[in-house]
RNA sequence: GCAGUGAGCCGGGUAAUCGCUGCCGCCGGUAACCCCGCCGUAGCUCGCGAUCGAAAGGUCGAGAGCGAAGGCGGGCAGUGCCGGCGGGAGAGGAAAGUCCGAACUCCACAGGGCAGUGCGCCGGGUAAUUCCCGGGCGGGGCGACCCGACGGACAGUGGCACAGAAAAUAUACCGCUAGCCGUGGGUCGGGUGAUUGGGGAGGAGUGGCGGGGCAGGCGCCCCGGCACUCCCCAUAAGUCGGCGGGUAAUCCCAGCGACGGCCGCGCGAAGCGCGGUCGUCAGGGGCCGCCUCAAUCACCCGGCCCAUGGCGAGUAAGGGUGAAAUGGUGGGGUAAGAGCCCACCGCGCGCUUGGUAACAAGCGUGGCAGGCCAAACCCCGCACGGAGCAAGACCAAAUAGGGAAGCGAACGAUGGCGGCCCGCCUAAAGCUUCCGGGUAGGUUGCUCGAUCCCGUCAGCAAUGCCGGGGCUAGAGGAAUGAUUACCCUCGCGGCGCUCGCAAGGGCGGCGCGGGACAGAAUUCGGCUUAUAGGCUCACUGCGGCA
């Protein structure tokens, strides 16, 4: 997945998922966006910051726990700039 | 058991934890626009008092009333909203494609036509349909059954790849056919001319002939030739017959024969056949000559046949190719052929009968005409106003703009006329209040409906009536989920048990991998398309067993 961070003034973290037509059809769009709302749920970052998530194909396939592990992962990396 | 046909159905299950969106209940917190009442600043009005002034009037003071802004209280409302707890619900058979038909909403609308789009056998069902059911017709399948936009191809235009002579025009080409004019060949007939062998082998007996021997009177013996059979060489070819002369045979033609008489039998007459017996059997060939005929060759003439060239006709039978070829089969007919004629089939028309109808059957009659494509343009008939829930309705910020009233401003800003003044005409900016359109946003439409399930009845069926029961997503960048465990199911691998001669099958448990197509968006009825795996019922064909 691609993710986009943006630091705001007050308030919660917020969610976006960007899944365009090239990602595949509707069904495969819905589940994309539960996974990553999924994610966000169990793992939500402090503070306010927006997030944004692209998704791509291959998180179709991919199971569970290594989704957790990006995801993890790129909050991180994002928060640390 | 195998292979199939039709109809219907399912579309993984259970549990735990954590979540999402509506709904219901309880608890806690808590509004706003707006309305009503009260207070009240600026301001306005009214009179009173004081003071200045000749007056008009000015200034000051307190009071009363009205009253922007603002404040307080009440209603709105413990509503909505926020939070917590509990309960209950939450994607499909196609939610898909958005292809038809409707409901619903708004807009338009006197009538008619053109254009455009769709449809096109008959009857029924339905809110409606291009959908469904039943039937007809055509096509496919051994069959159950399946498929068909199923009006018109003499109204017109256009297309038909490749192959094929030709793809729509009854023509050209090939072919077939009689005629005429040629060429070549065959055959038949006629005419003229010429020509018409040689050798070998076998060969009973007699005779003659030729030669030889013995004998020397008659004669006897041997060899050869001829008749006959066969072969070889040469050749364009070598034969039937007649006449004359010669003339030997017991030889050849020639014999189980032919003809005739008589007798007998089949069988009764004629006749025929069989048997017996008797009689007759010419003539010819040989050696020589001649003639005709024949044969062969060459040339000439004619007839017929075959092949072929040309000419102008007849013909559409055939021309095998193609997805498709100018009605089909048989017979007659013809120079060859042809619906040219006839029979049957096919086709058109008419009548009768059956059927609501499409249509079918029967009878009669006509002529054989015009390939296919109209989901090519087109013609005929019928139907159709447009846009769509982002329809439409309601509430309504901020900002910008619009309208009205007041102040601005009647002691005339600004502008115009004018060089300037006077004069005349001209009412804007700005401010305040109110009104309307309208954007974001919110509410509604919005899920009780041609509704779902069960059953009776009517109907072949589609479907409908009636009765009973149920309430089953309503989101809005869009929820209906995530993870885990177990089960179910499918494939592969290997294991154990078991059936079998074997190939292989069954059962159990293990490991790995997989479980389709696909996500509501106003709502229904259809159609089309996608779909792993599985279930039920009815039916068909073939095979096996009893």
């Amino acid at each position: 997945m691609t993710m986009f961070t943006r630091n705001r003034e007050e308030g919660p973290a917020r969610l976006g998922i960007a899944a365009t037509r090239k990602m595949g059809a509707a069904v495969e769009r819905n589940r994309a966006k539960r996974l990553t709302r999924e994610l966000f749920r169990h793992h939500k970052p402090e503070g306010p910051v927006d997030v944004v998530v692209v998704p791509r194909r291959e998180m179709l396939d991919a199971p569970y726990a290594s989704l957790e592990l990006e995801f993890r992962a790129l909050l991180a990396r994002s928060k640390s700039r």
